[in-house]
DNA sequence: GAGTGGTCTAGACCACATT
DNA sequence: ATGTGGTCTAGACCACTCT
């Protein structure tokens, strides 16, 4: 049987490495040097089983999870390549406003303007995947914070996958924050953009003047089906996304 | 041997799907319909072996790969449990407008309004973490979709980190892209609010009115150090962030 | 046909936790 | 002592690509 214990021969007190770990740690290596350069075609499994003297399953298994984290290529029938760097993504997380909040230590409070069922009406239908007319939950919130308004929420819920959704205590808890605790798998979209407020937003936001805001909007799916689409307004003055 | 083509039985054409995806299925169902909750012990793995007439290996590949996903938690020695509901973070990616353009098969162009070497001032020193009056690189330029102002981006780099940031041709590639290209290990900070436009930006990017804009103000790190800061302006009525 | 990666098995040994 | 998960092997069959 070869020597598996790759590194740390020298080193006392070497907690021993799994062998994928040890053929994972080889290959970066040898990318991180440069000596496998983006695109190079790096030995095959069957060559590293040689060449290492370790079985397939365990050649395989570190490759696939080097693949899975973006640094190789792998082609049935053709072979193993240095993958091109690996494509650098920005994100930005969006986190609730009321946990945002509670944590500056300020105070959080949020009032219900209303909180019902009523027939939705054309352009809220085609977000929801809905036909107009069909029953809908909706509810408007504003949110504040130390008792200045810096969101307002306007938000439809599909009452056939959250019957309950009327009946939720939203004094103690957001609408968001309810769904997420209720559902394992639910993804979303977002869009995002800035508008003036008008007439109707302006007087639930309580605002002096015309103020540009930051428009989030949001569809949450359940699966393959729409359970809530929500709209939310911050006035650029008095909240940043971060 | 068992019949391992565990769906799809009476679909033909079903492409089939390998045996620990089928595995992995099989235990999703079961955390999604709730038959198996939070913190409940799924059965071992030896258990599964026996009952689905899979080999342990199969299984285990299965298990650790939802476990990776964060829907299992495995401890040695005690068993599989169910993990309590992945705090879902909502994300949002943030693409460069070049790319964002050039997908939606419109013209993408860039004018370049300034890149030169001046004395920082007071705010951008702080936000660059250098002393005011210092030498740092400064880009101005207006991004354009169909010839039509989308973005407003100023931006500033530390001449020290990247000293041939002035020689760039950026007709072909954005400083975004360029700065992406160039270093590994870069970490990004960002910051979301919005404002109307002033004299300033008004003009450069061709407003009739007072337009509300989105204004993304973006750090990057090059390991401790601040490479560059960047503000970005997009009217709300020319562009969305998707 | 030869070489590649993708999957799967039936065993094995180990570390760990509980009883 | 028993049961759990973590790793590893030596083979096997398959799908795919290229020559």
């Amino acid at each position: 049987m070869p020597n598996h214990n790759l590194e740390n021969n020298n080193a006392p007190y070497s907690p021993p490495k799994p062998l994928y770990e040890q053929v994972k740690s080889y290959v970066l290596k040898r990318i991180e040097s440069g000596e496998w350069p983006a695109y190079y075609q790096m030995p095959s499994e069957h060559t590293l089983v040689k060449d290492m003297g370790i079985s397939r399953m365990t050649i395989h298994r570190a490759l696939r999870e080097l693949t899975q984290a973006g640094y190789l290529e792998r082609i049935q029938g053709v072979g193993t390549f240095i993958a091109v760097r690996k494509k650098q993504r920005k994100m930005l997380e969006l986190k609730e406003v009321d946990e945002v909040i509670r944590a500056r230590g300020t105070r959080y409070h949020c009032d219900i303007h209303f909180l019902q069922t009523e027939p939705i009406e054309s352009d809220a239908a085609t977000a929801m995947d809905m036909r107009p007319g069909d029953s809908v939950f909706r509810s408007y919130s504003v949110h504040r914070e130390n008792n200045i308004p810096v969101m307002l929420e306007d938000r439809y819920v599909n009452p056939d996958l959250m019957p309950d959704f009327l009946e939720a205590d939203f004094t103690t808890v957001t609408a968001d924050t309810l769904i997420n605790s209720r559902f394992a798998l639910l993804s979303h979209e977002h869009d995002l953009h800035a508008a003036l407020s008008n007439a109707e937003t302006h007087h639930f936001l309580e605002l002096e003047d015309a103020t540009a805001c930051l428009v989030l909007n949001r569809r949450t799916w359940l699966g393959d089906e729409i359970l809530s689409t929500v709209k939310m307004l911050f006035p650029g003055n008095r909240y940043r996304i971060t």
